[in-house]
DNA sequence: CGCACCACAATTTTT
DNA sequence: TTGTGGTGCG
């Protein structure tokens, strides 16, 4: 009997607490009052994502556990259980909450600062000011608050700095001008990009030397010098670049297991968001994590898996279930955002890819416009095609900030541009030239950096002669190389100059610059931050030299500081302990799109890259064609395909209402005038969704295109064309002990082979991957017996 | 030391 | 076509 009264009284429990979360559908709100163990939400494009994960967040800090847990607090008489029961009576926390988690305790990690806003405010709104104490960061900036609490546990100084990729490309590139090596052969920006794949894998210098050394490839062996230079120049300088500040913190965890442990015992509950974009290091990290309590909650979609490039394994979220036993998996697939004919076009368009865990969206909103597919004569036609139906959408009422245009790549916005100050449409262009990449603000960051880091070697040679103050290139090389025999801080040799006796007749130069630098340093000490910035514009001469020589250049430049100043006043304002390097933190992590301003009515232009978790009632996306999107370069390989394909998924789930696609007949592109045919993406989109017009090439032609295209993929790929519903036969084509070849992992052995719901789990051990799980549906796509 | 000129390359880029 | 980076000269 007693036993039935609690069973009720949790039934009745979990049912009003839903009731709190009157907006949620069910399968939301079942995400929702999922409190325990691993969760996968696949969330398609959409859905609700973050009200699931902030709303998820809500009920653990008001109700802890109660919705799905059978405890029962052992004050609750069980009279006030019946009273609970039968009563209407909303749910107390004494009544409801069964431990309820404090904020601090948990963590939801994004990728861009702006969804950590996004979710920073949206929790505000929910949990009031506890919100302040959830860890809503993205992975870097996580990291970078452990690292500037433990960072001298790996030997690095607490106050270390941050490289960002152009930093660590001048680094690279001085690493292979000392090495003699040719830049055709060592591209710098390919180096950088193995060694990020290396520390992706944890291997240090030394572990992979340990691999390439003996390596038959005479770069490859080269490679391993580099990694070690480049590491221990980093170190030495007391930076980080943005994959070391996931490594390190890795490695943190790794080697100091008490600092692992009080991390693991703060976060009873780790969220993900954007699963499908996390690469090895960010996957362990949460699984590390996450291996406290067990509580840990992915939310993403494999079908919006678009940064491959940057090492993103979609892999970690087709391997999800199997990497947390136990997982539950909830499918949010009804789209809120966009109109039955969009949402059509893009299930139509993404059903075309092999490796997905399978989604179809729907919707209960109107069938809306259908889409439009124009093709225009050639760019100029293409851009007032859009220009045109900007203005016309204004002049149906609508604001220019309801327009999107999106492209395959950067430089395909000139023309927009063009057309767009034609017309008169105010319009923003993002993903430029970035705030804080400009040279004027790089430098003065640098001596911001060098106050804070004298050892900055880096950001000393930026500063050392900018303005001109006759330290020549001569005498910085012969510091510089003072410095390396020495073993030194390029700073300390430069403060001491006049000791060796090869620089003394540098000294007189030098020497006023360090006093300069350690007069800050002092200074720093005391004045805020504002003012110390105040003093070095002045100090340095680095403002008068703007103001010298009085050209439209110098005169953007000397406002661009200026507004830095304003950044710094406002992040005073805005900080609860501003300081130095916490500034310098939040610049070192800060993109462009940060910077996005919805409250100017501006059309906006981006990649669809960028646009990436944006939505806008009129989206326009140009240069619809073979060959720009697809890219030439994924055009053959069926992987590549695919994620272009997800891309083409990304961008039409943004509309709202409006989708039109352009392409054109002809273009000049890069100089030269080429003629692509219409994007076979707008071919996946059925007719009944989709009007087409302009000047589409004849229908004959476009079935000998498509016939020449097949043709062709037959003529070459052989596996890759494998029909995966055919799964049992998939399954039986491998079995354990067979050599495969990944397209993306190279070549192994099958180690085992489990047949998992009509799909089957592979172990592989690839000879230079290391071991890795694969679903074979996936993996076959990409792979091929030996 | 700074500027001008030429060669070169050009997916995408959350930090 | 456009932007960038390296080189060489004034």
């Amino acid at each position: 009997m007693n036993n039935d009264i609690k069973k009720s009284f949790i039934k009745a429990r979990r049912k009003k607490i839903g009731d709190t979360f009157p907006n949620l559908n069910t399968i939301q709100k079942d995400a929702v009052l999922t409190t325990s163990g691993p969760l996968l939400i696949l969330a398609g494009a959409g859905s609700g994502k973050t009200t699931v994960l902030t709303n998820r967040i809500a009920n653990l800090i008001r109700f802890g556990t109660a919705s799905d847990s059978d405890t029962i607090p052992e004050h609750i008489s069980k009279e006030e259980m019946l009273a609970f029961v039968d009563g209407d009576a909303e749910c107390s926390d004494k009544i409801c909450a069964v431990s309820p988690v404090p904020p601090w305790r948990i963590i939801a990690i994004t990728f861009t600062n702006k969804a950590a806003d996004e979710l920073k405010n949206r929790l505000q709104s929910l949990v009031g000011e506890q919100a302040e104490d959830i860890w809503a960061r993205t992975f870097h900036s996580a990291c970078v608050r452990i690292l500037r609490r433990f960072a001298d546990r790996l030997g690095y100084p607490n106050s270390f700095t941050i490289y960002d990729s152009q930093d660590r490309l001048s680094v690279m590139k001085s690493i292979i001008r000392e090495l003699d090596l040719n830049d055709k052969t060592f591209v710098p920006k390919v180096l950088l990009a193995k060694l990020d794949a290396a520390r992706d894998e944890l291997l240090s210098p030394q572990d992979f030397k340990e691999r390439y050394n003996s390596s038959g490839d005479p770069r490859e062996r080269k490679l391993c010098e580099i990694y070690e230079i480049y590491a221990d120049r980093l170190f030495k300088a007391g930076a980080m670049d943005f994959e070391d500040l996931l490594y390190n913190t890795i490695r943190l965890f790794k080697e100091h297991p008490d600092v692992l442990s009080l991390y693991q015992k703060q976060f009873l509950y780790v969220l993900i968001d954007e699963y499908q974009d996390t690469n090895n290091l960010q996957y362990m990290l949460a699984s590390m994590l996450a291996e406290g309590h067990g509580n840990i909650c992915v939310v993403g979609d494999d079908d919006q898996s678009i940064y491959k490039f940057r090492g993103a394994t979609i892999e970690n979220i087709l391997n999800f279930e199997n990497q947390f036993k136990g997982c539950k998996t909830i499918r949010l697939e009804q789209n809120y955002r966009s109109s039955g004919h969009v949402l059509a076009a893009a299930n139509a368009v993404i059903s075309n890819n092999r490796g997905r865990k399978g989604k179809t969206l729907w919707t209960t909103a109107e069938e809306g416009e259908k889409l439009l597919h124009y093709v225009a004569q050639n760019e100029d036609d293409e851009a007032q095609f859009v220009a045109n139906k900007i203005l016309e959408n204004y002049e149906d009422g609508g604001k220019f900030s309801d327009n999107a245009i999106l492209y395959r790549m950067n430089a395909q916005s000139n023309r927009l541009e063009f057309a767009m100050k034609r017309n008169g449409i105010p319009y923003k262009v993002y993903g430029g030239t970035k705030f804080y990449d400009r040279a004027e603000i790089k430098d003065v960051l640098a001596y911001l950096s060098v106050i804070l880091s004298p050892a900055d070697d880096l950001r000393v040679l930026r500063i050392i002669n900018k303005p001109a103050r006759g330290i020549g290139k001569t005498a910085v090389e012969r510091c510089v190389e003072v410095a390396a025999a020495e073993g030194k801080p390029l700073f300390e040799v430069l403060k001491n100059s006049y000791t060796y006796d090869e620089l003394r007749k540098f000294s007189s130069k030098i020497i006023p610059f360090t006093d300069m630098i350690i007069e800050l340093i002092e200074l720093s000490a005391t004045l805020p931050l504002d003012r110390l910035f105040e003093e070095l514009l002045d100090k340095s001469g680095y403002a008068r030299s703007l103001l010298e020589t009085n050209t439209v250049e110098n005169k953007s430049r000397y406002e661009n500081v200026n507004e830095l100043l304003t950044n710094i006043q406002s992040y005073m304002t805005n900080s609860e302990e501003p300081s130095l390097f916490g500034f310098l933190d939040e610049v070192a992590l800060y993109t462009d799109l940060d910077s996005y301003d919805e409250s100017s009515d501006c059309a906006v232009m981006m990649t669809m890259h960028s646009a990436k978790g944006l939505e806008y009632d009129n989206v326009f996306v140009v240069g619809v064609e073979e060959s720009i999107f697809p890219g030439l370069a994924s055009i053959g390989d069926t992987a590549e395909m695919e994620e272009e394909r997800r891309l083409c998924y990304v961008a039409i789930t943004r509309a709202k209402k409006k989708l039109v696609l352009t392409s054109a007949r002809q273009r000049m592109l890069f100089g030269r005038t080429t003629s692509n045919m219409p994007s076979r993406f707008t071919e996946e989109i059925p007719s009944e969704n989709i009007e087409r017009g302009g000047y589409l090439p004849p229908r004959q032609k476009i079935e000998e295109f498509a016939a020449a295209r097949s043709f062709r993929r037959e003529g070459y790929k052989g596996p890759a064309a494998t029909n995966l519903n055919a799964s049992s036969g998939e399954i039986a084509k491998y079995s354990a002990g067979d050599k495969v070849v990944h397209r993306v992992f190279g070549s192994g052995v099958i180690a085992s082979l489990k047949p998992v719901g009509g799909d089957a789990l592979l172990e592989i051990i690839f000879d230079t991957a290391g071991k890795k799980l694969l679903m074979l549906k996936t993996a076959a796509v990409y792979m091929s017996k030996e």
